[in-house]
DNA sequence: TGGCTTCCATACGGTGCAGTATGGTAGGAT
DNA sequence: ATCCTACCATACTGCACCGTATGGAAGCCA
């Protein structure tokens, strides 16, 4: 729960995305209100339509702000690793183990289930993290369907434990799962 | 997207329950509104305030209304096998490959994301689901680690799967992945 | 055929919230 | 010091939708 603020400074589009982004992590979409929003940033709905057309033109700009900083991280723990395939899926198992759980993607897929262009936008980066983890099965030495079935067991597995809320509060346990995983799915490599 | 109806006998507290769920999965919960909802079914709402006493009164009785119809087939699909525990689990997925995709579960979890008390339910099934796959590992010689990995590994992926949205539309391919993610998990077994 | 119960229609009041109109204030440029 | 622009406050309108009040109509039982 954000408090409500007094900006010293005054606030821009970014501003007012990121304070959206918490509301809809909090409470869903049709739980952001531009007034309450307004109310958190310590401002009235004044200065929101100064900054954006109406309440669609901030849910729109949503996805994209949200995606931004998603995908960075992840991808480039993975790719600026020395070792081999195994070493660099052990390497994103860590750091998403290492990663605060408390983070937007539950919230988005579930506005995801019933808007088709934020839909679009999860997608993309779900292809783009289950076609990383294949490339790396591939590059081990296994078949594409091989691969593509051990991807996929070892992306889901993230993606369901957020989902059912089977993620531990402990830094260490989660790092020790996460690992433990890639040792199962690449035992025999 | 259903049609409004001509309804020929009376409505009763499960039909609108039942119509809500459809609601639920297009829309989601904010989606649920008891004049549209009163079309769909052809009535009107002074139907609606006769079965409940107000809007929370039907959202709080869906949760109960879903878990009744979903926890049924899977369990027993499981248990009625007369082989092992590798037979069982193998049951279970080519059970869930024959499945429609087009179920409530993921409209339900996004639901949970934002209600303490739909996360219950919800959490309830899935700690149920996966205490039958861990027993399975368990029953086939595995440590209770080792055990409770396998079965997230196993169960998490029709989850993540299916928020994703990776499910094939042609049963037999289902039917094939869900099978070759069985063997992989119990190849040594 | 009357009378009771169950279910539904219609009409209305109340509220929360999106969007608009308009005026105000602070800070930088000259 | 002045002016302009960017940002914000206040007050108001309109609409969607919840809940209520009340009046039927269709079935069951005598």
């Amino acid at each position: 729960m954000e408090k409500a603020r007094t900006p010293k400074t005054r606030l821009d589009r970014d501003a007012w995305l990121a304070g959206a982004l918490d509301m809809l992590r909090e409470l869903g979409v049709d739980g952001i209100r531009v007034e309450t929003l307004a109310t958190r940033l310590g401002v009235t709905k004044g200065s929101f339509y100064w900054h954006f057309r109406d309440r669609q033109d901030l849910l729109g700009s949503l996805p994209a702000f949200w995606a931004e900083r998603q995908t960075g991280p992840v991808l480039a723990a993975g790719t600026a690793v020395a070792g081999g395939p195994v070493d660099r899926l052990r390497a994103v198992a860590e750091f998403l183990g290492r990663e605060d759980p408390d983070r937007y993607d539950n919230a988005m897929r579930a506005w995801a289930q019933f808007d088709a262009g934020v839909a679009g936008t999860v997608r993309e980066i779900d292809q783009r993290r289950l076609a990383f983890a294949t490339e790396q099965f591939r590059a081990a030495g296994l078949s594409v369907e091989e691969a593509a079935t051990r991807a996929r067991l070892f992306y889901f597995y993230d993606v369901g434990g957020q989902i059912v809320g089977d993620v531990p509060a402990a830094e260490a346990e989660r790092r020790r799962r996460s690992l433990r995983r890639v040792e199962l799915l690449t035992g025999d490599l």
